[in-house]
Formats: C-alpha cells, structure tokens, sequence
DNA sequence: TTGATAATGACAACCATTATCATTAAGGAG
DNA sequence: CTCCTTAATGATAATGGTTGTCATTATCAA
C-alpha cells in the first residue's frame, strides 16, 4: 500500500528524493501554498504566506526552493514584465492544468486562458520536433504569451501609459 | 522629393516627432547600432557600442531611448532568463522580419527561427481575435519562446546543470 | 542513535534598472 | 537666423529583486 508525504498529494517526496534532495518541512510549505493559489505568486508573495504559518522560513529559502522545483521541471517561472519573477506549479487542482496568459502591459493583470490550446500545443510540438531537428536542439518547454490592455485598462487609457 | 533623415532609413525623425518625441543623436545613435546588428543586445551591450563613436552617451540615455522605442512599437524587449532585457529593432535589414526564438537554457545562446511562422502566426492571429472577443482584451502583442539545450550543451550536460 | 552533509536563515553583496537634478540642446515661433 | 520653451541628457545616487556567504540545524541512510 503505498504511502503520501502525510500532506498534500503523494509523490512530492519520492520527486525530491529521487534527484537526490531532501523533503523538508520549508519546501513541504512552500509546495502548499503553491497548491492552494489559483494567482501567480512572486517569491516575496509566497515567503509572505509562508510566514504566516512558519514565522522562521527566510525568503532565501524560497528562492532556493523554487530553483530546486524549476530545475525538476515542477515549477514553472515566469517573466511578465513587472520587474519579478513569478511561479507555477507545473501541475495542480486549483488551475487548469495547460493554460497560457494573457498580460496586461498597464496594470499587469494576468488572465489564463486555455481557449485553443490544444490547437496551439499541436503546432507546437509539430514546430518542435522539425526545429530539435533542424537545429539540434534539445526542445523542452515553450512559452506563449499575448500583451495588451485588459478590460478596464483599455476603457481608461488609449496607449500603454 | 521626400527626404530621410541624413542617416538611416527614412522616417526615424518623423516617426518620433509623430509621437512628440525629439530625435536627437544619442538616439540617432542608438538605432544605428540596432539596425547594424544581427545579435539580441542587452542596454550595457548597446551602451558599448554607442560609446566608440560618442563617447559621452550613457548608460542611462540608452536606457530611456529603449523605453521610448519599446512605448512607440519600434523595439521589442525579450527576457531570455539571463537576468537582463534584450532588445531587438521590429523591422530591420539585419534580421527576417518575424521570427520567434530558440533559448538554451544552459549557455544562453539565442537561435531565431522563421521555420513555421506562418503558421504560428496564423494560428494566434485566430487565438488573438478570440481571446480579445471573449476577455475584452486589447491584444497588441504575442510572444513565442522555445527552450532547451543547444546542440553543443546537449552533448555535454545531461541536464540544465 | 549516529554521522555525513544537504538545507536553512540571517545578513551582506550584487547588479540591472530607475530616480534625481542641474545642464544641454532640439526645434517651433518670431 | 535667433530666441525661448522644454524635452533630453548625463553623472550620480538610490532602488529592489535576487544571489552569495557561512555558521548552524536537521534530514535520513546506515
């Protein structure tokens, strides 16, 4: 009968483990809290939700918790513009599982959408196989994104700013 | 007899004059050097070359044309995980007109391909038009980014590290 | 239970980018 | 062509997200 980590889904210590880290509780915490947001959260977001329950878990600590999951592929890290990076579990219940965003370059709003992703990830694992190819290329990710003005934003103003 | 502006294609000034920006020479400058390269420059790479020729153009300067060209649709700014903005003229000699990159995660070498791009394009054209109906979005802009290991870091590392 | 060592946390350092402000110069008016 | 308003510049300091350092702690295999 196989056994969870005690909280969360089952898994994320054998994940840990089998590349050779360790499952502590600041990780274990840090994962919660990316369970359970549907935002995009920032490091210093998530070391503030954090704090709440583990008053002594530095934001060093999540940053190096974040790389340990983004380099295992089970975080993503995103750059929408505003100056910090911010976070994604790869996979989780409280998001649909593939999405892409739409940024809102005024007030920096994100929106997921997951409206013809399939479509769109059926180019781009066909795109991706000709250009591994092409340009010997290890492909293991892609990221697509649109820029704009969100609904409120694009009422007030006519440009960017 | 319609005229340029000295230097460059024609219509740098009045494009900037349009948007009530004055065109000077630093930011003369500046664009000769995007329109020169074939590379991704960072602000400090632009600032570098700009300074063999005019000496006294800084850092900042550069920083603030970058901004204005970014706001006027003339540049487009990238995040390729490096830790710096890299800026790439929209319509220039030196480069396919629309391309979309091929990031090594490991040595950061930056491949552009237009294998696809139709089709790419195409496809968000459709995405963007419904995206827009459907969230009341202004899409003005998409991004499109593969990343992987390059041929050489492909052979070398097994993975990002 | 123990021991090797990965992980942590407080703090300092880093560095790309931005703000400040006195000075310069673009370009329209006359 | 000259003057004048004001945008643009450049030197410098400040900001702020992220990373490095290092002594201490805690994980977990043996």
């Amino acid at each position: 009968m196989p056994r969870g980590d005690g909280k969360g889904p089952p898994g994320w210590k054998g994940r840990f483990r089998g590349c050779g880290h360790r499952f502590t509780i600041p990780r274990q915490a840090i994962i919660e809290t990316l369970e359970k947001t549907s935002e995009h959260l920032s490091a210093e977001d998530i070391y503030l939700k954090v704090h709440k329950q583990y008053p002594n878990i530095g934001l060093t600590t999540v940053y190096r918790t974040l790389e340990v999951l983004a380099q295992m592929r089970l975080v993503f890290k995103f750059d929408f513009g505003d100056g910090r990076a911010r976070y994604e579990l790869s996979h989780s219940d409280s998001k649909k599982d593939h999405h892409h965003h739409l940024v809102c370059t005024s007030c920096n709003r994100i929106i997921d959408y997951t409206d013809f992703i399939n479509e769109e990830v059926e180019l781009l694992n066909k795109t991706e196989k000709a250009l591994s190819k092409k340009f010997n290329f290890k492909i293991s990710n892609h990221l697509i994104q649109f820029y704009g003005l969100c609904e409120k934003c694009g009422k007030t103003n006519r440009e960017q700013k």
